[in-house]
DNA sequence: AGGCGACCATACGCTGCCGTATGGTTGTTA
DNA sequence: TAACAACCATACGGCAGCGTATGGTCGCCT
């Protein structure tokens, strides 16, 4: 709208405004379902958001449903492996590792809000399910891997990773709340009782 | 549509089809808003449900608001003090007591799938998000409070309860994982995990 | 220069939903 | 039984969004 605006008042020139690809419509997507969930990740208010008309979503996808399974398979690439990847690249103990791994999911308000999304994206969408089941399997078995590396036993390890993964999922789905605020202190503590023998 | 045609057919009379009031509309919703999110409350497709046209609703509630208002009224009532009250008349020791809390709280996935509609619906609306931080905040101090009638220090016992209150949210949305199965062995693990000294 | 393909705007018909207006049907009460 | 209130059906105008059709505007290539 604005933006088309501007161009016809410069004369129809291509100023500074980049073209509209697949991966700002993916990506103004994300945004949109991180805020409002995925039934609000419409065609007509991306476009003004983008300040394009819906002649270039219907070029670029099929349909709405298109966009969707382009929006997850974005978020499974970054999901996944970063986080890992991430905690792995900094070395150090078990225990290091650990906290630099709480830190990371915790600290990024945003990707805890598009992850809450997701998940209940997922109750509506058997395939969103299915890739969310695969993410959950990969981070559970890297923490339960951190946790055998601090001495504890393996089934112990996989009780107290499925404790800790869920109340990281819990903090995510309660972010805005002042009674379960949740910081780094908050953290260290919760990491502390789960490396506690048993 | 279907019951009204009944009632035309049958001459007019009221059989046994009893007429629509504001409960079963409020019921209807909840039972949508568990399923679906907030924004699929809708009046029509309420309205189809229930065998009557919107005529019926408009004539209760003055708006779809109107509805979402007593819906969180109606879900208050129900949230917060029912488990409370159904723990402490079992009586028994703290952790019995600790035990069956968990119990209740897990194994209607019903009732846990309206909560994390709740959950999500509290982002977008500040009315519920400061409700459910109240309902928040008195489970929180029943769950301290058995943990501290356990042995636990006051200061050990909010962040152990605090961890515990946030895995069951975490359970509530991953319900429908196979990855993140959360059955009552694996609560009974976590209650001990809870419990341990510190 | 002309043509071609990529990209976007515009206009259209359709569907689902909102809230209002209005009239019909039921049960109750004088 | 006549009037009244409660309750519901029907019809309406309006808006938002979907997907399609079609034409316009760039850059590039020959």
């Amino acid at each position: 709208m604005t933006r088309a605006d501007d161009r016809k008042k410069t004369g129809g020139k291509a100023r500074g405004d980049q073209r509209i690809g697949p991966a700002e419509w993916v990506s103004a997507g994300l945004v949109l379902l991180a805020k409002e969930g995925i039934d609000a990740v419409r065609v007509e208010p991306l476009a003004v958001n983008l300040g394009v008309t819906k002649g270039s979503f219907y070029w670029h996808f099929k349909d709405r449903a298109a966009l969707h399974a382009e929006m997850l398979r974005a978020w499974l690439g970054v999901g996944t492996g970063d986080i890992i990847e991430q905690v792995e690249a900094g070395g150090g103990t078990g225990a290091e590792r650990l906290g630099r791994l709480v830190k990371l999911g915790t600290s990024n308000g945003k990707a805890a809000r598009l992850e809450t999304a997701i998940r209940t994206w997922a109750r509506s969408d058997a395939k969103v399910a299915e890739a969310l089941g695969e993410v959950d399997r990969k981070r559970l078995d890297y923490v339960v891997k951190l946790l055998v590396a601090n001495g504890l036993k393996r089934d112990v390890s996989r009780m107290r990773a499925k404790l800790l993964y869920l109340a990281l999922i819990g903090t995510f789905l309660t972010e805005p709340s002042a009674e379960l605020e949740t910081g780094p202190d908050d953290w260290r503590v919760f990491v502390h009782t789960i490396l506690l023998p048993n």
